[in-house]
DNA sequence: TTGTAATTTATAATAATTCTAAACTTTATG
DNA sequence: CATAAAGTTTAGAATTATTATAAATTACAA
C-alpha cells in the first residue's frame, strides 16, 4: 500500500482532498504497468466490476475532469460521440483505425513532432498532437 | 446560376440526386470565397436565416454525412460536445485556441506534415492531421 | 406515364454529459 | 477534541447532440 500514500501525496500537493473515491480512481488509472485509453464508461465499469467499489457516475466525471485539469490525464482530440482520455501524459501521437475505431499510441520514433514555424500572437503552445487515420487498403476494389 | 449546374454535375457524378435541399446546402457550403468551419447547427441556422430556406434538421445531418463520405467535407478531429466540419478538404492543420474555443486553419508553410516512419501493417494512411493547442501565456502568475 | 428507389421530414429515441441541491466528509482552528 | 466552513459525493433531473423510424414526397429510368 505504499502506492496509496503516493496517491495521497499527489492529490494533496495539487489541492485535491484524498477521498476514498479519488484514491480508488487513482488505483484504477495509475496502479498499472502500462498507460491506456479509456472513456468515462470504461472507467466506471472497471471500478464497479474489477475493483468492486460503488462510485457514483457523477463522481467519476468530476474526478476525471479534476485530474485532467491537474495534468494527470490528457483528453484525446478525436471526434466521437464520447470523450476519450489517456493516462499517458507525455508528448506522443496516435493512429486511429477507422475500421475498428481503435486508437493506438505511437511514440516520437514513429512520428516526429512537427515544428511549428509560426504561432498565434500572444499565445503559448500547450500541445502538439498528430493523428494518423488509417483503414484497410482497398485498392483492388471497384 | 452557372454554379448551380456545377453542383448538379458534382452531385450526379457521385451518385447523389441533385435535390433542392442538397443544392441549397451546396450553395451554403461551396459558393464562397473562403473555406470555413461549421457545426450542423451553424449550417442549419445559415440556411434558414441567410438563405431563407426551410430544410429539416434531419436532412442537414444526412446531407453533411453524405458529403463527408463523398469527400466534399472533412470532419475535424477535435474533442467537443458537437462535431465540426471543414469545407477545406486539402491537407492542412489546425490551431485550437483554448481560451476562445476557436479553431484556426494553418497551411503547410506554418506546420509541415510530419513523416510517418512506420505504419500499421495492412493499413493505408488516409490522413495526417496536426492539432496545436494554444492559450494565453500566464507565466507571470502565481 | 408509371413504378421503384432515393430522399425528405417530423418526431421519437438514445446516450453522453452537465446541473442541482441535499447529505456527507475532510480539515483547519479554537 | 469539538466544530464550523469548505470541499466532495450523490441520485436523479435536465440538457443537448445525434441517430432512428416510418410515412410522405420526389426523382428518374423504363
Amino acid at each position: 500500500m505504499s502506492k496509496n500514500n503516493d496517491f495521497i501525496e499527489k492529490l494533496r500537493s495539487s489541492g485535491l482532498r484524498p477521498t476514498k473515491q479519488r484514491l480508488k480512481i487513482c488505483e484504477a488509472l495509475f496502479d498499472r504497468d502500462h498507460t491506456f485509453h479509456f472513456t468515462i464508461n470504461d472507467l466506471a465499469k472497471n471500478i464497479s466490476e474489477e475493483l468492486k467499489e460503488r462510485i457514483s457516475l457523477a463522481t467519476v466525471y468530476n474526478t476525471v475532469h479534476a485530474f485532467k485539469t491537474k495534468g494527470y490525464l490528457k483528453e484525446i482530440s478525436i471526434n466521437s460521440d464520447k470523450s476519450y482520455f489517456d493516462t499517458n501524459t507525455t508528448n506522443h501521437h496516435h493512429f486511429f483505425d477507422e475500421d475498428t475505431n481503435e486508437l493506438i499510441d505511437c511514440n516520437e520514433e514513429v512520428i516526429e513532432t512537427p515544428k511549428i514555424k509560426k504561432n498565434i500572437l500572444g499565445k503559448k503552445i500547450n500541445s502538439v498532437e498528430v493523428l494518423v487515420k488509417v483503414a484497410t487498403d482497398n485498392q483492388n476494389q471497384k
